[in-house]
DNA sequence: AAAGTAATCTGGTCTATACCAAGATGGTGA
DNA sequence: TCACCATCTTGGTATAGACCAGATTACTTT
């Protein structure tokens, strides 16, 4: 680490602390405007090392709340089609699903090609806002063929949808294609995650098909950046 | 987008002349300086919105050399095995690689412990720079088991690894595991890139078995965030 | 005890300015 | 022609304030 600026320095010391376990995961760090006190700067500094330790995923902030030091990553296999709830108690996380809104709706022309429908067709948006351990990590859009799931709005839908699809209406998940990048969070993504408009952010998106090869739904995952490694494997 | 504040118009501003074509992929924006003018505001702000335009993957900076119009993400399908030359051809890029450093050394811990190697053993390490269309997008570093591979060094390693194996050693790559996470490029990294330290970048790792199922090398891939959009599929 | 409210704390946005260090440029002399 | 060097431009780092808006907390009132 370049320890040269004074801003390294910080950065540095703020790390430091966090390894050592001066402060533990999910901790709160001292205000910025205390820590420029300590530090013998002003808070632009201080700014600036805090976001160079969250582009790390180091720290991570709450809009208005305060810095929080990141705990360990969620290992995510998007080839698995592994659900939520699933994959992260095998790692031992409380995961949580919270619904924000369902409706049916006339589907868009991007999601008409995803899913291959022609126009004016219907489809179920979900929009569900996922957690682990108390803590928000992912905001999830849901695209659903309605004529493939009737009645689906009538179900619990805070579950995973593979056990719901699975339980109700005899389908499965078979193959999916996905695609993943960094970006800046949107507007409604970074409100429900309570972070700052624009802040870093993994979009990954996924179109499912089922046993039939149908293809059935398709989603936009926004997880927090730090939250995850994705990990696969071929043979 | 939000354009309450003076920053988020700047932000629009400038996203708009990008898109409608204004400035064209790979055209440098005008200097920060030059900026806070026309907005009549200072590079703080200024400074902010770009900040937040290199999140979103829409510009991105050259350290101490200005701003310039991000160009369309590679496509990267890191399940298909296919070298950085086929992959960036396929899509019309013209791809390069140049050696930075070719050493055989000692081992270290992790290597070891990502190649199932003894402690002592040696392994080559191969430090490249991969540029499409003479833009460098990734700084990449293998890791390769020495005994399999003698007199790796002699051969002419700004070429894919894959096809040097091939016609060299008999040796294929047939099975892969990887995992990715959005980092902070790293002192390295960054300084090869010619990006500031601590912006954002992707990590890919990567490990590589071949058709007898032996571990042969790993890699550590950092790439330019907004230059690649990950891509798969399982069957 | 519950509901509402005011004070306080926090990060978010912003102004105005300064100096530093590396990249780009153009001229000079060997 | 080419290496060298001074100069200019650029982003990088930094200071010292200010006000805003949402979150939290403590207090008051019902």
């Amino acid at each position: 680490m370049d320890t040269s600026t004074h801003f390294g320095r910080i950065r540095q010391a703020l790390e430091e602390q966090i390894t050592s376990g001066v402060f533990t995961a999910c901790a709160r760090l001292p205000a910025e405007r205390l820590l420029s006190e300590r530090f013998q700067t002003t808070r632009v500094t201080v700014r600036e090392a805090l976001n160079s330790l969250e582009q790390d995923g180091i720290i991570y902030r709450e809009d208005r709340r305060g810095w929080f030091v990141a705990p360990p990553r969620l290992v995510y296999n998007p080839t698995k089609n592994a659900n939520f709830h699933q994959m992260a108690a095998e790692q031992g996380y409380a995961p949580d699903t919270s619904l924000i809104e369902a409706h049916r709706i006339p589907s868009t022309p991007q999601i008409q090609q995803m899913l291959g429908l022609p126009p004016l067709s219907q489809v179920y948006r979900l929009r569900r806002l996922r957690s682990i351990d108390q803590r928000v990590v992912l905001f999830v859009e849901n695209y659903i063929r309605a004529d493939y799931f009737p009645d689906l709005l009538d179900h619990d839908l805070s579950q995973s949808l593979a056990t719901l699809y699975q339980e109700r209406y005899q389908t499965v998940y078979q193959h999916v294609a996905f695609q993943l990048y960094p970006v800046a969070l949107p507007e409604q993504a970074a409100s429900q995650l309570k972070v700052t408009r624009g802040s870093a952010g993994l979009l990954i998106s996924r179109v499912n098909r089922d046993q039939s090869n149908r293809i059935i739904d398709c989603d936009f995952e926004y997880w927090r950046h730090y939250a995850l490694v994705v990990q696969a494997e071929t043979t």
